[in-house]
DNA sequence: CACTTATTGCAAGTCATTTGCAGTAAGCAA
DNA sequence: TTGCTTACTGCAAATGACTTGCAATAAGTG
């Protein structure tokens, strides 16, 4: 449960699939990258190590880890087209995007669960999970001087990330 | 502010743009469909109206009332690529999707202000909006027996949709 | 009723992601 | 260790969702 590698060779196994080299080193790279990267980003990195991986295999891998859900995309809204990539549950944690340099930071909201639960009654449906996504600007991009422009859905300018842990 | 297509006029104006048939069209079509149509979807229901209207108009349009803030861009993950546009400001409103069908329900939650501007103090960030989506089945699904299968980003068989009020 | 130029339709182009296919290599069996 | 089966990979071509260039239209102005 704790390490991916593990976790996800024995799901692999358990339904006739194979660990392979490339499948280690994109769970590895994934491993190391902080925040949310996209397919492209894992892909670059990865390349690092081996440059024989193909793109493609990127894809195939994150869909099925995400499948599995090991992994848990993301889209936000705004110029961004790519999909973003993060290793744990969707559930477990919830993101601000900067709208200016696309930086991701996530939290974690206990309230949230009751919101959710709440909702489930009202609405008469079965809440499985929910994304909370907090619009704005960065501490960085305030102090740079940036403005929201677009009536909340920026465009993105450069991409960082970090991590934040539960308070 | 209540009636859209004479705000959209008085931008548009304001701004040295033009009242055309085809964004007259646009955005009573946009009123028409409740729920949050996909571009396509808006296309083909204005089509019925009239058929020598073209998508990239469709598309030019959403992008502009966006940029205006007269319609709010939503993507939702999973299998669903296309973005889904709703009349009003993204930050009016939260949404309840169906991972079996796509059905989306609004909702509105003011104690996610609270939690918004609590979050923009502990990161050091101005928060501008922000959105929640659950995810679940819905009343249909659930009573037609199915069962979310893919960890939480289901994939969408038909779309269906309705507004459901504050609560 | 001219006339300027924003807007449209159409076709071609992007970009992110997926897929068909033939070659490669896990993992099991001998 | 060697074979063997077939899941997996790399590569190239395809797809889906938009976006854009351009010449033809048509709002809104004088």
């Amino acid at each position: 449960m704790v390490d991916i590698q593990n976790d996800a060779a024995e799901r692999l196994h358990s339904q006739g699939g194979r660990m392979t080299a490339q499948r280690r080193l994109i769970l590895s790279t994934l491993e190391s990258l902080s925040g949310h990267p996209t397919a492209e980003q894992i892909y670059e990195q990865a390349r690092l190590s081996d440059p024989r991986l193909n793109l493609s295999t990127v894809y195939r891998t994150l869909r099925w880890l995400s499948a599995e859900g090991l992994v848990s995309p993301q889209r936000f809204e705004g110029q961004q087209r790519q999909g973003r990539f993060d290793l744990g549950q969707a559930e477990a944690h919830h993101h601000f995007l900067c709208v200016s340099c696309g930086r991701v930071i996530e939290f974690s909201e206990p309230a949230l669960e009751v919101i959710g639960a709440k909702w489930g009654r009202r609405l008469h449906v079965r809440v499985d999970g929910m994304t909370l996504v907090l619009r704005g600007l960065c501490e960085a991009c305030r102090s740079a001087g940036v403005q929201a422009t677009d009536g909340g859905h920026g465009e993105v300018v450069s991409t960082a990330s970090m991590r934040v842990g539960s308070v």
